[in-house]
DNA sequence: GTAACTGTAATAGTTTGAATAGCACAGTGG
DNA sequence: CCACTGTGCTATTCAAACTATTACAGTTAC
């Protein structure tokens, strides 16, 4: 369910953050679902168990997740009704705009990526 | 001219590339107009030659200028007009908006983002 | 109770990219 | 010649990401 890209310029723990998160936007997880198990995700991935742990723990911290000990880790009531991530997320696409306009990326350009990134169709508009 | 941001997760060449493009779209150089020596970047800002010129060195590989050696650098005669920059730039805004589409970045918050970045009275529209 | 599962924690080690330091070489120009 | 330019190379430091390993603690079912 969950794909790593390891030549990413993206640490692991971004990608699966960033993941899950998709996951949960896609209502694959629903509140109080439980995720698979660090362990399992660990298994499944190929990917050290403390990079797992590291991902969940920021996803915690950011209230998407909680965990109990000796249960798992379960999506929270509003995963995305905290602005945390989205304003993060605004936030590095703030970055990439202002350099690209700096880099000469006409409005235009734009408007033609979000309109093929955006297909119709989408919940959000 | 310019500013270095110690603490970005920015590579210090990555935006000494940028502030030099910015500058060339800006109107401050323009073709085979003589850029500060590396040595006299690397004084003001601080930062080391070999920083320097990593980052004049991509420059030129993407044409944005020339170097001659014993002479110094200097803009190149179509420095913005090659595409590797503006389709890298798209390349990396993609990534982000992408990325924010999964965290839930409505396109309306997009177009808030672009329309404040984009100033009415910009040359690029 | 014990076995098998869950998350948590701490330590140590590897890897990689970015940046620095320093030196030597080479072309330009007064 | 001297002071400036860019170039090339090696060695080193540093931080972030990732891994490896071990240990501890709570949950659940047999």
């Amino acid at each position: 369910m969950i794909l790593i890209d390891l030549h990413s310029r993206v640490p692991i723990y971004e990608q699966i953050k960033e993941q899950i998160i998709m996951l949960i936007n896609a209502g694959v997880y629903s509140p109080d679902d439980k995720l698979p198990s660090i362990r399992n995700l660990s298994n499944e991935l190929n990917i050290n168990v403390n990079t797992i742990k590291h991902a969940l723990a920021e996803l915690e911290k950011d209230k998407v997740i909680y965990s109990v000990q000796g249960k798992g880790c379960f999506i929270a009531q509003n995963p995305i009704g905290n602005n945390r991530i989205v304003e993060s997320a605004l936030e590095d696409i703030r970055v990439a705009v202002t350099s690209g306009k700096a880099k000469g990326v006409s409005k235009w350009d734009l408007k033609l990526l979000i309109d093929e990134i955006y297909k119709a169709g989408d919940i959000n508009d």
